[in-house]
Formats: C-alpha cells, structure tokens, sequence
DNA sequence: AATGAATGAGGATTCATTCAT
DNA sequence: GATGAATGAATCCTCATTCAT
C-alpha cells in the first residue's frame, strides 16, 4: 500500500499557489512550473492532478467564488430581518479577505478568462446569480416587484466599486465602498416608502 | 525616396490590430506577428515603431480611452442642462460601440494590465478622473455637497454595469443599463429634494 | 497470502497488451503507463516484471515469432509430401490471423527495431533462419543444388508481399498472396524440371 | 531588403539531415534540435520552415522516393529492349545508393509510419504503382496476360530481398539480391515460352 | 505482490526580439 | 522604410523510472 491520499492535498495546494502567483503577477502569466515550486512540488505533479494548466486555473477560480460564498453564508447566519441581511451580504463583498491582492487579481482575470472560456463564463454566472438571488430574498418583501430591477442596480453597483477599489493604489482617498452600497440601497428602499 | 508620413498611418494600423486581435482572443496572449499580419506589416516594423509589446499595449489602451473620450465630449456638445448633460454622460458609456466585443475585451484586460503597469493603471485614473469629473460638474449645482459621494456612486454603477452587461452572453434578459443607471440618478437627485 | 504464479499471468497480460497497443498505434511510441492500463494493472508493476520498456518490447516480438513458429509447426503437422510441406509454410505466412492489424504493426516495427537493437536483430535472424531451413528442407529433394537460392528468393517474396499486402489499405483489389507465392515456387520447382 | 532565397537551402539541409538522423538512430525517435543541429540551424527555424516534425518527416519521405525514382529514370534512359529495361529497373533498386544505412532506414521507417499516416501511406503507394508501371510496360509485351500478375510477384521480391539485405549485418553472407531477381524475372519470362 | 506518489529529463512548439540587407 | 532570417529563452506537457508503503 503505497502513501495515500495525498491527492486531495496536493489539490488545495496547488489551488493556493495558483491564486498566489497569479495575485503575485496579476495576470494568468504564471507558468505552471511556477505555481508548482510555490505548492511545494514537481510541475509534472501538478500535471497530474490537474490534467492542464486550465484546468489549474478553473480549480482557482472554483475556490475563490467558494471562499467567497462561504463569507456570505457566514454573514447571514443568525442574522434576522430583511434589512439586516441585505447588509450582511453586502458587507461581505467587501471584507478585506476580498480585498487581499491576490483576491482582487483572481476576480478580475476571471473576468477575463470568461471571454473566452465557456466553464470560467458558467462559474461567474453561478457568483451573479447567487448574488441576484440573495438580494431578491430580501428585497422582494420590502419593496415588491420593484426588487428585480434594484437588485440589478445593486449588484452592478457592487461589482463596480469593488473593481473600482480593487484597483485603487492609495488607500487613503478611497471612499467605504460597504458605506456607498448602503447608502444606494438606503435610497432604493426609500423610493417606494416616499 | 521615402514615403513620407508612413508613420502615423502604421501606428494607427497597428493600434486597431492590436485592438482587434485581443478582441479576437479575448485576452492579452496575442502575438505581435499577429498583430501586425492583421496590421498588414511585418512583425519587425511594429518593434521598429513602437519599441516593444508592452509600447503597443499602452498605445492600444490609449486610443480605446480617447475614442471614449471623444463620444462623451461629442455627446456632451450643444446639450444644455444639468439633468440631460448627466444623461448624455452616462448614454455615452453604454453606446453600442463600447459593446463591441473588442471594446470590451481591450476594458477588461487594462482593468488587469493596470494591476502590473503603472502606466496603464494611470491611464485607467485618468478615465476614472474624467468621469468624476463630469459627473461633478453637473451633480453639484444639483445636489451640492451630497455630489461627492453620488458621483462616486454613479460611476461605479456604470463601472458594474458595463463589466455585467460586457459578459453577459445572450443580451436578450439583458436589462438595459442606461435606463438602470438613469433610474439610480433620479434617485440620487429625488432624496435630496424630497 | 500472495498469490503463486501471478507473474506468468502478468507477464502474458502485458505483452498481449504491448502488442495491441503497438497495434493501436502502428508504431512504437506507446507509454509503458498504457500498455499497463491496457493489462489491468500499474505501469510501476510492469516495470517490476520487465525490468524496463524495451525489454516489454523484446518479449513481444518474441511471442508474436512465437506464435508464428507454432503456427508452421501445427501446419506440417501431419502434412506429408514436399510440395504439401512447401505449400503449407507458404500458406502459414499468410494466414488471417498474420494480417491482424496488431500483427502487421509488431512486424513492422521489429524490422525498424532490428536494426538499433541487438536482441531484435537476432530475434529477426532467428526467424528468417528458421523459415530458409523450412524450405530448405523440403526443396533440396526437390530441386537439390538450386534450392539454397531458391529458398532465399521464395522467402524474400514471402516477406515482400506479407509487407505489400499488410501496408495495403483496400483489401478488394488484393492479390492473394498466398497463390502469389504458390505460383513462383511452382516456377522454381518448373525450372529444374524442363 | 533582407537576406533571401534562404528557404530551399534551408529546406534541404532540414531534409538531408533529417535522412541522416534517422539514419543514425535506425528509427524515428529523433528530436527536431538534432536535426536542426546537425542541419547547422535552430530548432526554431526549422519549425518555421516546415511547421512541425511531422512535415518534417513527411518531406523527408517525398526526398527519399524522389531520390529513387530519379535513380531509376536515370538508368532508363538510353537503354532499349523489354529484358534490358527490366534488368536496368530491378538494379536500380539495389544500387549501393539504396544500400547505404540512413537510405534503409528511412524506408523501414516509412513503412511504420505509412500505416498512421494518410501522407505517408499515400507517397509509399506512388511508388509502389510507378514500381508496377515501369515494370508492366516492358513485361506485357513480353509475357501478355502474364504481366500483371508477374508483375506483383517481382515488385514484391524487390521489397522483401531489400527488405533482407537491408536488415542484414554482415554483407559478407549476403546473396546478390539483383542476381536473385533477375533470375527470379528469368523463370518468369520462361515460363510462358516454354 | 502491488500501487499511488513523485520527479528529472527531455521534447515539441512558440514568440519577442534582433539584425543584415 | 521595410522585411526575411534567425535564435534564445521559455513553457506546456509527457514519460520512463523509482520508491515508500
């Protein structure tokens, strides 16, 4: 019986390597040979877990929106009320875990990569509609058929100050993007109370 | 003898190629003999014109800023008023030329050139600038001081919209973002005169 | 508890294996990894039971003259009379199961191995020795100081057209190779007796 | 106006040392920098010459054939008479050019790989039918009806002696494969004018 | 006996870049 | 001004082989 169960492991290392380098370049300029002296191993390892470099790559992308959807869930977890939620799930957008360079990189060469590759364009999908829907969940009770469009608005609104920050050098002049998404679903809910 | 003014006219050839290309690809691995087959030159005179990739890139990003640019300013010629000269400035980021495939794909990859390069990170400030610095000048007389924070608002709604919309494959269930971004303005215009 | 005598079972699995992988092929740039695979069990086991993959290659070709000597030996049996003798080793060459395809590219190959590797070469040797003393054995009563040439043209003419015929995509407008080979002994054995 | 007229002369160095590679190794495991190198050029340009190693191989094959059949027009010109003709295509075949080592390997190689590759079967099948064309247009008025079959059986003693010879290693034991064929075209010939 | 784990070496191919003409 | 020629330096990927268990 040989040493076992080390694929798994190889798996998530290679993954954060993957995440690291590419957040080290800031494109997917990173050879695979890279990544694997980053995980620890011989790049023909990684071949053989992973098959290919764009395979490495959609495992990369896979784990961020992961990472990410597990903060969300997290962030809603015990917390009641329509408002409330609404603010949890936009709130963890923007925790500072996203705001890691490595994170930042990740998303936007996703984006990129989803020109071009079918299964990166479906994982991003998946990220907009899980947003979509968590926004509908509570918007829909507090302002009715109103919901559809404002979620639309919020999340663009999130995805645009989050790419707007993320690529901000200083962070000194940078305006709370959590405070300004709040403040546009402040004004999205008072509309229909006027 | 010479033919004179040859350069501009290969530059220009080149920037659109360029341009083109990484349309085509969706991505920045475009070679430079492409670019330059589809430029209708050998790949040694685009070195010998721009110096080197990197040159043809900046020069490319450039041109995609300028024609942005340009539509904004000529949108913004001869319309009076403050509520339609904001609507002229949001209408001209989502016209149907900034949704071409290559459009969106040259906005894309600055967005992640700008992590890596100083001198496409400051090109993007500049685009970001400007529009600020439109939205301002019309926000103000408006809103006052509330105008800071909307206008970041609003150009990051644009922002967010514009990367959705851009890779959103079927543009049917598409909403339309200039109307989003409209409805998000009236908003920001309706809670202070409430 | 190990099992007794897996390593016979191994070893035949494996050059079964080789040579339908070679087949598969039609060269011999198969992986040690598939021919194993294609045995049932690790490319790591096969290394245990050959030492290497050139030896996995000596033990197929020499199964695959193996089975075409058995093939002879099962003709003349029982087959009296040297024109039957002759007529059955001809025919030998030729039988169905020699243009398997898997067949056809082990010999093949063998010819291109024989000249690099030692072993194959004296495999090869042993092959065509055995053949030239077949016929040898049953054309020197028959046409006695002529045989010694004969035998070597009637064998070049076998392998000549076993080559033909076995490269040959369309079987339709084949000769048969065997009536081919039958009517250039009745030619030799003709001669001597005008 | 650069430096030109480079391709056919790289070509066929490519090609030439392609031949002796091969030759060298007795098989097709040969990598595209040896050949280049031996070549006195980059690997690189070698590719940008023939696109691959497979057209490579290809060309190399085309040179091969071309070689062979200028040997045989060659020793057709200027020689009258059916019987003289014959003789003069038979001992073409086994010129001393066609027995020199990277000559019969690259044949044996083109053997394996005219079962995988269309082009390669394709080119073997060309000279396999000016082999018959050459040798019908002189045996047909000679032997009539007899031709076609004979024909077969004389091209496929050409192939398997060479085939024989080639793989020989000692040249001392060897029979003159040209005295076999003629005498094997000797029988033929006789036969119908007993 | 058997295998998953692991890698070093190598090989085809690509490409930005340089240079001579 | 313009380009064919040329290459060094990658980069992805494969594979025979070894080893610990």
């Amino acid at each position: 019986m040989p040493k076992l169960g080390m694929e798994p492991i190889r798996r998530a290392a290679l993954v954060k390597a993957t995440i690291d380098e590419i957040g080290a370049a800031g494109n997917l300029d990173v050879t695979v040979s890279n990544i694997a002296k980053r995980a620890g191993m011989s790049s023909a390892l990684a071949h053989h877990y992973f098959g290919g470099k764009d395979q490495i790559f959609l495992a990369a992308m896979r784990h961020t929106l992961a990472v990410y959807a597990a903060e969300v869930r997290t962030a809603l977890q015990g917390t009641d009320g329509h408002r409330a939620r609404l603010e949890a799930v936009i709130a963890a957008g923007f925790s500072s875990t996203n705001f890691r360079p490595e994170v930042i990189a990740a998303w936007l060469n996703f984006y990129v990569l989803a020109q071009s590759s079918e299964d990166a364009h479906r994982l991003l999908q998946i990220y907009q509609r899980r947003l979509h829907s968590n926004l509908m969940h509570d918007l829909r009770p507090l302002i009715g058929s109103r919901a559809a469009l404002a979620s639309r608005r919020i999340a663009g609104l999130i995805d645009g100050l989050y790419l707007r920050q993320g690529l901000a050098r200083d962070g000194s002049a940078q305006m709370d993007a959590t405070t300004q998404v709040l403040a546009a679903l402040q004004a999205e809910l008072r509309i229909g109370g006027q």
